[in-house]
DNA sequence: GTATAATACGAGTAATTACTCGCGTCTGGC
DNA sequence: GCCAGACGCGAGTAATTACTCGTATTATAC
């Protein structure tokens, strides 16, 4: 239980092994996170089911933190990469297109895999620096306010800022809560048209 | 780091004395968490601040679980009442009163001791056991599903389940947010206003 | 083929920390 | 004033676990 700092990698892989190694190592996390749960995710057990040593886990990753938050990060842009797409392709379709396809993509995003997604969010002690992570959620933050900016005229919130907080927000949380607590919900198109109706009746007060 | 189960106190204080100390264990464990973080509310250091020993802490809270339980409770019920003393005195009043009432309370529970609330369910390991202690949560649910059928001829969506889990997860998810990272936001009244038009748009389609 | 760097290994260490237990003190009822 | 039980004490224990370091193995450059 010592402390360290550090969230960048110790040492770049250099070799294909070395890369092998890394990569086993997110995937062994991923799993026992999914399947155990953090307090079950020691280091050691981890090298173990990645079938590599200890000392080899700690020779890329220099303390526990930053391993969880390159997992994190990885996961992140996964997720970012979907939503970011979709709505960079959207950037010229009108509200009534773009905002039901928005929440298709964050619920699709969110179903890759809840459960790590879950873990992630609510069960890995949230140091300090672990809080700014959250960078995707930034990103994403900056397109949609861009695309907000884009079709302003037909938009009736004026506070461009509270409105992509709002949106924002409410589209992560719902798609989030729902895919773990109702998967029914999920599974029929009911739940999206709601969102997507929630989101619409708000911009257009249509 | 042993692992207990119970969730229930070890032993009920009978006394004035203990009952005192109790209080000062939780409110003891209440200030670290806010002022320090999980990670430094180690057993020994509350104790310590509570002006009691170690040895006491445990005669009452069988493992520090249940201490994090008996604190999200007394938490949870603070918020849940202020929150479900509105509703009930909304009941017979319409959507346009009740919801900007019901999202000015929800606002007003989360200023109470933010941090606090923040720490208690994002920092603390979420044992199976301490997930469910939402049951504030789905009181709060079963208050809000009475109201919306009391309303439901001037309600348009169909699915009360759903829009149950929409509204309540919308506004504890905004609110919540709002407080933690937008003070500005929750100072003047524009947020309360938006947060209230987002529902009230979605609820009525007028 | 050899030198050098990269990678892998894993038994061991140090630090932390939840929790116990035996004993001392206080309180209330009689 | 005495006694039984409630309450308080805190040094010590046991278990866990993140992390090190000296050594062995493998790849690459020449």
């Amino acid at each position: 239980m010592l402390r360290k700092r550090s969230t960048i990698p110790r040492k770049l892989p250099q070799q294909d092994r070395s890369r092998l190694t890394v990569e086993a190592i997110l995937e062994a996390t991923a799993h026992i996170l999914t399947e155990e749960g953090y307090d079950k995710a020691t280091t050691n057990h981890i090298a173990e089911r990645a079938g590599i040593s200890i000392g080899s886990l700690y020779q890329y990753f220099p303390n526990k933190e930053s391993l969880m938050a390159a997992l994190m990060e990885q996961h992140s842009n996964e997720i970012a990469a979907l939503v970011e797409s979709k709505l960079q392709d959207l950037f010229d379709a009108p509200l009534e297109i773009a905002i039901p396809e928005l929440v298709r993509a964050v619920i699709a995003a969110h179903a890759i895999n809840p459960r790590l997604h879950q873990v992630l969010n609510e069960e890995i002690p949230r140091s300090e620096r672990l809080q700014q992570m959250q960078k995707a959620d930034e990103h994403i933050a900056k397109l949609l306010g861009a695309y907000l900016r884009r079709w302003s005229d037909r938009i009736h919130p004026q506070n461009l800022e509270m409105t992509v907080f709002i949106l924002s927000r409410t589209v992560e949380s719902l798609c989030h809560s729902a895919v773990i607590e109702h998967p029914s919900f999920v599974s029929n198109s009911q739940f999206e048209q709601e969102v997507s109706n929630l989101l619409l009746l708000y911009l257009t007060r249509a």
